[in-house]
Formats: structure tokens, sequence, C-alpha cells
DNA sequence: CATTCAGTTCAAAAAACATTGAACCAACTT
DNA sequence: AAGTTGGTTCAATGTTTTTTGAACTGAATG
């Protein structure tokens, strides 16, 4: 094996393979509204075979250790790296969840389901204030009761496909269930409701 | 009657109720990463019965000319707003899309679909890279492959999902097929529930 | 204990992002 | 054609979010 100086790890900088996953992680983590940061450290992380230290995700990265630890602390939280106790070894390890599927679903307990509470709560505050306003707001009541509904409506279906989507997704791929739906496969067809 | 001058719309600012809108659409807005004054416009012309002119849009809400032009253009293509003709009046006038599935359609096309495009195209890099290096890396080669795939068939999954998904979200409310799924992850049963 | 090592905290600097407003363009009006 | 009106553009400004780094805590080690 003549690998002697440049390839799986280079004491500082990335891998280009690593990099390719780190580019992955960022790109998500981005359009997840996270920062950057978090998505270098779990790109790197999920490209390791093995659990990796503190200062090691800093070295490597070139971050900060206030980023890390921030980082870290925060895949954390949403489940989405774990820490692993290394005997005889003072430093703290850590893995990414690999699991996608956990991934998944922890990220929709995490974010998503809060925040389609979020507004469940301000769907009903709404409510309440068009009730508060009702009487002076003559035949405009009518109108608003029915656009808020329909928020309602909306919110709360989403909040029940929730739980739905988690188990689709847990599905073996080939396997989608694509006939209990009856309609057009493309078309929007007209349907109005005046 | 006797609304001589506070309730419907005052000149300038928002009647509570309209408040109440605008804070739900700001909510959701800030959770998709889009502008709080992208949230405003949106909540305020859902609130209106009535197709609004620009101008209002501007006053009432109180934001620059510049953020509501751009804001509208933004909603505009995605989807969300349209622009409504009316005769002998010069300005545009705007009304939202409350059709919420025909909403959360677009939202689907405008913008996660296209975040997952760019992440096969990520993947599919990562896989060259991988391969390009194979020779050098040894053993890890087979690792890294191995973690590429799977971000490759998760993503796969998300697309394939997608549309379901825009299915799902048409289906009549209290109607979900929560029966196909069987107990952990293996029912390959896809049809119609009893 | 004094020292080093591993990591956290948080104020301040930097970067990213959203908003404003003045200059501008393109119809319409007179 | 000169003036209005309705709206867009984009550089400058303001705001929010991220990152840094130095000071700190709390083990372990000598």
């Amino acid at each position: 094996m003549s690998e002697s100086e440049s390839e799986p790890r280079l004491a500082e900088g990335l891998h280009p393979v690593e990099s390719g996953f780190v580019r992955f992680f960022v790109h998500l983590a981005t359009t997840l509204g996270l920062p950057r940061s978090v998505g270098e450290i779990f790109g790197f992380l999920f490209a390791s075979e093995v659990p990796v230290p503190f200062d090691e995700v800093v070295a490597r990265l070139g971050i900060s250790k206030g980023s890390a630890s921030q980082g870290l602390r925060l895949l954390t939280k949403i489940g989405a790296v774990s820490q692993v106790y290394v005997p005889r070894d003072r430093r703290t390890f850590y893995v990414a969840e690999t699991r996608m599927r956990q991934l998944f679903s922890s990220a929709l307990r995490e974010s998503l389901r809060p925040h389609l509470e979020g507004n469940s709560r301000l769907v009903a505050q709404l409510e309440e204030s068009i009730e508060a306003h009702a009487t002076t707001l003559g035949d405009n009541a009518g109108h608003y009761r029915s656009r808020a509904a329909s928020l309602r409506a909306w919110n709360e279906k989403a909040l029940i496909l929730l739980p739905l989507l988690d188990k689709l997704f847990s599905l073996p791929a080939p396997f989608f269930p694509l006939g209990f739906l009856g309609g057009s496969s493309e078309e929007p067809s007209p349907d109005e409701k005046p």
C-alpha cells in the first residue's frame, strides 16, 4: 500500500471525496435554513467511517471551536448526530446518524411539527379576533370566516398527514402505493368551487 | 349602516382581523425562509375579498414601493398571486391564490423540487469523484460508495414521493388512507383499503 | 495544587439578507 | 410635447444571523 501521505485524511483539509459529502449537506442545510457550518459538520461526520473527536472536526473543517461546539450541540439536539464514548480518551467523539429514515422523522418532529402547531395557534387567534369584531364587520364577517376556515382545514390536514408521510418514507423504495388515488395523473382538471 | 370611519378598511393601517391574516402568513413565510414582507403582502391579499391595487398594498402595509414590487414579483412567479385586469384603471390589481391545493402544489414545484434536483446533481458529482479516486482510496472506496448510495436512494425516494404528496393533499380531508401501511416496513399491498 | 487538556460561552466582528428610496422607464393625459 | 401616474431597478442602508476568538469552567494529570 503506497498511500504514504496524501489520501484518506490529511492532517488538515478535506479529501475531495469528503468535500463532496460536505457540499451535499451544506446544500441541504441551507435549503433547510440551517447555518452552513452545521451542514459542513454533518457532512464531514457522515463521510467518516469511524467516530470523530471534537478537535478533529475543528481542525479538518478549519472552523472555530465556537462554531463546532454550537453546531454539534444543535445536531445532537435534533438527533442528527450522537456522542460516542471512547474509553481512555478524554475527548468526545461524534457519529452522524446515517439511517436516513431516522434523520427524516426526527426532522419532521423537531421542526415541521412545531411550526405547524404555531400555525394552529395563530389561526385560532385569528378566528377569535373575527368573532370579536363580528358585529362591526358586517358582511365581511362571513368572508373572513370562510378564509380562516380554509386556513384551519389546510393546517389540520398537514398535521394529520405528517405521520403518514413519515410512514411513507419508511416504505421499501419501489413500493409506493400509487394505486389508491383514482384521479388524473397530470392535468389540473377544472375543479372550481364557485 | 354606521360604519362611517373605523372598520373594514382604514385609509392606512390594517384592521385587527387583517393583521391576524398577515401574522399567520408572516409566520409561514419565515418558516419557509421567505422575507417577512412577502408574508405580509400575501396575508393582506389573502384577506381581501376583492383584487387589490399595487398602491394600496404599499399604503396599507406601510412598506416601500420597492419591497412591494419585489414581493409581488416573487409571489407572482411562484404562482401564489395573480394579476387581475381592471378595465378603466391603469393600476395593476392582485389577488391571492386562495385554493390551498394549488398553492401547495406550486410551492412543491417551485421550491422543493428544484432543491431536490440540486441534491441529485451533487450526489452524482460525489459518485464520480469517488470513482475518480477509487484506486487511491483503497478500502475506503467501498464505504464511501455505500454512503453515497444511501444519499442517492433517499433523494430519489423523495423525488418520487413528491407528486404522491401532492395527490394526498388534494384528497378530501377525512379520507386519508392509513390502512395500507403494515406494521413496520413490509407491506406490499398497494390495493384499496377495506 | 498547579498545569494541561477538552470543550463551552458570549461579546464583538463579519457576512448574509431584506428594505428603502431616489432615479428611472413606459404608458397615458392634457 | 410636457406632465402625471404607476411601477421597476438597484445602490446604499439597515437588520438579522453566523462566525470568531478570547476568557472561562471543569475535569484529569503530574
